[in-house]
Parts: C-alpha cells; structure tokens; sequence
DNA sequence: GAGATTTCCTATAAAGGCACTAGGATTATG
DNA sequence: CATAATCCTAGTGCCTTTATAGGAAATCTC
C-alpha cells in the first residue's frame, strides 16, 4: 500500500515538473497539491538528499528538480519514500534481505512468486517517468476546464 | 508489502493443499510451517470464515481445504487477510474508495498508474493458483533431498 | 459419563510505523 | 537588519502489526 507520503511526494513532483526552473517555495506548493506544508517540508529534504530536487534557501528560494523529469522513474521516486517495491524483501532486488524464518530462500516458493509480483509491478513503474506522470494529470485537469 | 500474517496464511493453506482431505491440527500445522501457534490459529478462522478451509473440533479435529486447491487463486488469499491488493485504495476494483483529499478521481493521474499496476499484480497472482505453489514448494523441497 | 484433545472466542499487550507538528537555527534577499 | 525561505532536531498521538493468555465449547475414546 502507497503511504501518503508517497503520495505527497509525486504529487509535489509533479508540481515541480510542470514548472521546470522555477523555484517553488514549500508553501506554495503545499498549497497547491493539497500537503501538509510541514510535512511535505521533510518530504522535499528526502527528495533533495535523493538527488531529485534541489533547493535553496532565504527570500525567493524554494524548490525545483535537479533534473529533468524525463529521466526521472516513479519507480525510484516510490522507493526513496516507501522503499523497496517487492511485497517482500526476499523479492527484492535493490534490497534484497532474506526472511528471518526462511529454510532456504533459493528454493522458496513464496520468493518466486514475489519476484514475479515485482517483476509486473517495476514494469509498470520503472517504464513511466515523471514528465508522462506531469503531463497526464495536466492533460487531465485541461479537460476539466474546457 | 506482505504482511507476516498473510505469508502465515499461504504457507499454512499449502501444507492443507499438500494433504488434501486430512485434517490437520493447528499445532502440527504450525510446526510443520514454522508459525507461532496460537497466531496460526486465528489465520485459521479468518480462512474458514473466507470459505478456504474447513474445521472439526475435538479429539481427531483439525483443519482442510473446504475446496479444491486449484480453484483457490492466491490473490484472493491476500485479499482476504492483507485487504485490497492495489496501492491505493482509489484504484481498487474489489475494495473501491475515493481518497478523502481528491478533487476527481475520474481524472487523478495517480490513480491511472496505480490502476495499471493493480492490473500487472493481479495478472499474476489472480491466474496463480494454491496448488501451483503448493506444487512449486513441494518440487523445491524435493529436489533439495535428491 | 469422564477425560483428553482440539477448535473457537475474547481480551490484552508490546512494539513499531505512520502522519504529522513545534520550534528554532541557518541562509539569502533587498 | 527585517523578511522570508529552507533546514534540522525532536517529539506526539494514533493505529496497525504481531502476537499471547485464558478459558468456553465441541468431539472423540474408553
């Protein structure tokens, strides 16, 4: 299940990318997708240690993407929030740690399983960047305009 | 991310489908799969009470499969003690929800993802069923003996 | 019917994670 | 130097997870 947080995050990613060289102060963007502007503070410096966004600091600072968003996966990006993606971390190949109680996760068929979850899961994330994530809610919000 | 309770539960509901039509008590179950006792018992009646397993009680009491081990998909396994597979709540088709704080979920970014990625997990684990992994296990569990 | 064994039910508890919040130190602008 | 912003350290309240304990009810053997 996808925290807040996480949702949070893509949400003021978004924000972010579809403004690119624009330093967006925290405020405005808590204001904008709807954030706890606390929290969504602590969230941008775990997008900013994670090399996503950079800041900066004093009257018109604020936040942008360090990089462009086509480069950047949701996969990553959910990750650095929630963590790894496999239902389980036996399954996992960025963070991979066996089971405490597992005889042998070589031979698990629960791990196969999960691998193959994670598998269809990153296909689908680690594929779709920011900028199709961006222009997709855009796109969605100027249909409801007009 | 899999719950301790759910791998409990599709590790016990193995061994049930392993010996089908003998009744197993909780306590043999439990060693067999390395499942605090009393713990497993409780699984045990959310599965009963989902229509997966059977029970007596009293002496030669014990738990089994209610149905055959191949009509039984594993994501419905994981609904029933995890809840929704998708990662929101909003892109559930079994457990739908809009998110308090969404202007229209009819046109939520979002959500589309995670509807994509509600469809590649369940594409596995709704077409997988508990005899394939009780059958992948026991394969696993052979060859290591050979 | 006695005794043994097992499921079933309720209640409780410790631990940890999630979703924030507070308050202030630091940095930059004008 | 006033203002406005980020950054940092804590800490809080609540809920979920992961169990454990104790006993009531059912079912078998003898």
């Amino acid at each position: 299940m996808l925290s807040m947080k996480a949702k949070y995050a893509l949400r003021a990613l978004c924000a972010l990318a579809l403004r690119p060289e624009a330093l967006q102060p925290a405020r405005a963007l808590a204001a904008e997708a709807r954030i706890p502007e606390k929290f969504l503070e602590s969230i941008l410096v775990d997008l900013r240690n994670a090399g996503f966004v950079q800041s900066r600091r004093g009257l018109l600072g604020g936040h942008m993407l360090a990089r462009p968003a086509a480069g950047i996966m949701l996969g990553d990006i959910i990750r650095v929030i929630d963590g790894p993606i496999a239902p389980l971390r036996c399954a996992s190949l960025s963070a991979y740690k066996p089971c405490d109680d597992c005889e042998d996760p070589e031979r698990c068929a629960l791990r196969d399983l999960m691998a193959d979850v994670r598998v269809a899961m990153c296909e689908v994330l680690d594929r779709r960047s920011l900028l199709q994530l961006a222009e997709h809610s855009r796109s969605g919000r100027e249909s409801l305009i007009e």
